[in-house]
DNA sequence: TGTAAAAGTCTACAGGTGTATATAAATGGA
DNA sequence: TCCATTTATATACACCTGTAGACTTTTACA
């Protein structure tokens, strides 16, 4: 009855169902942000995992659902687009800093963001993104705006991420890419500033 | 000698070469606005032009070079990031106006933008585009713009058409989907002037 | 220690991809 | 009218994709 008192150290990977499914999950989140949902293969995921293509179906049903949970996670993962980060004045200006400081791929509190681009041109990918997307961002930030025009306005600002996410990560736009991370601040910051404040003009047209 | 006497009306398409070559081109511009380089497949392309499939390899190369090609095209196209539009007072405040009326995928104003976008994810397809692009709307818009941080400022306004394009027409965000155009463009309105008259604040920070 | 369940792999299939080669059909000039 | 050239097609080949079923290995419990 004291079988178990060698508490082994590392047993170099021992068989653990929970472990290995996070092992495919965070290969799969890598591979869809680099490659997209139709560009990542399944036999691709698997051998970043150290397993076979066959486990990830075993574990996951398909290909389809393993991305499903793999947004699911990467919204349940930190991210700038926070209600208190819209609310503080001190907090919503870093934003655009944020924004900028992403130059790598993965774990970055906008790789889910990344994930949904690449796998934009997916039409179920898209589908599953942006079910993800409306539960998850844009709600929180309408219930955290104030104003008029509250949805438009935070899906404006979700279009202004992507929309520079797109331009500097996947087309890679030297004048994005090569700019100063300080002057894209400088003229992104306002923008955004003023989307969450809604100062529109008094005149519609 | 009176053979051809008879001009037969319609010969139900005789065989033309530069007829055909572009039947390819406007299918393939379809498919790959619909479907991105990845998605679109070279019989589908073919087909949509009522020829086989080897016949675009033989007008075209490769499908990597009706790519480009097509792509090209459209960058001939009549678009609504030209030089005079931003330097019009009157038509610069109907940039934001046409990005809205867009909902039809193809003969867009910014159908190559949506090829690009849509195509985005495939590495090479992105190197194209981005080529485009730079030699393109970056080079004319920068060429047209006053003021300082002239190619930061052009290429963010290119991310803002991208991003409300990628979040409107790719992952149809329904607040963005469904919206009355004219509150989108009440707000993006403004972004645009002033990104396009560069008016930063005094302050950097 | 024996044994059933869990964890993981192997082989394979059906379908799709881009494209190269060989062949057929239509065209236009002599 | 004949024939060479152009236009288009048919067949086929590797390669890659997601996934299904049978198989082997490890684990844990009795």
């Amino acid at each position: 009855m004291d079988k178990k008192a060698k508490d082994e150290a590392v047993p170099a990977r021992r068989r653990n169902a929970a472990t290995t499914r996070d092992a495919i999950l965070a290969s799969a989140r890598k591979a869809f942000a680099q490659s997209g949902y139709d560009g990542a293969g399944v036999r691709e995921i698997a051998a970043g995992a150290g397993v076979t293509a066959m486990l990830v179906n075993r574990y996951f049903g398909s290909k389809e659902q393993l991305f499903a949970e793999v947004l699911a996670a990467t919204a349940a993962s930190p991210t700038i687009l926070t209600a208190e980060n819209l609310k503080s004045p001190a907090l919503r200006r870093t934003i655009a800093s944020v924004l900028m400081d992403i130059t790598k791929v993965d774990d970055t509190p906008l790789e889910g963001f990344l994930i949904m681009l690449h796998s934009a041109s997916s039409k179920r990918a898209s589908e599953i993104g942006r079910a993800q997307i409306e539960s998850g961002h844009q709600k929180t930030m309408t219930a955290a705006l104030r104003g008029e025009l509250v949805p438009q306005r935070a899906a404006l600002i979700l279009s202004l991420v992507a929309g520079v996410q797109v331009m500097r990560q996947m087309i890679g736009l030297s004048a994005l890419a090569e700019a100063d991370p300080k002057d894209l601040v400088k003229i992104l910051g306002p923008m955004f500033q003023s989307l969450i404040d809604g100062d529109l003009p008094a005149k519609p047209d």
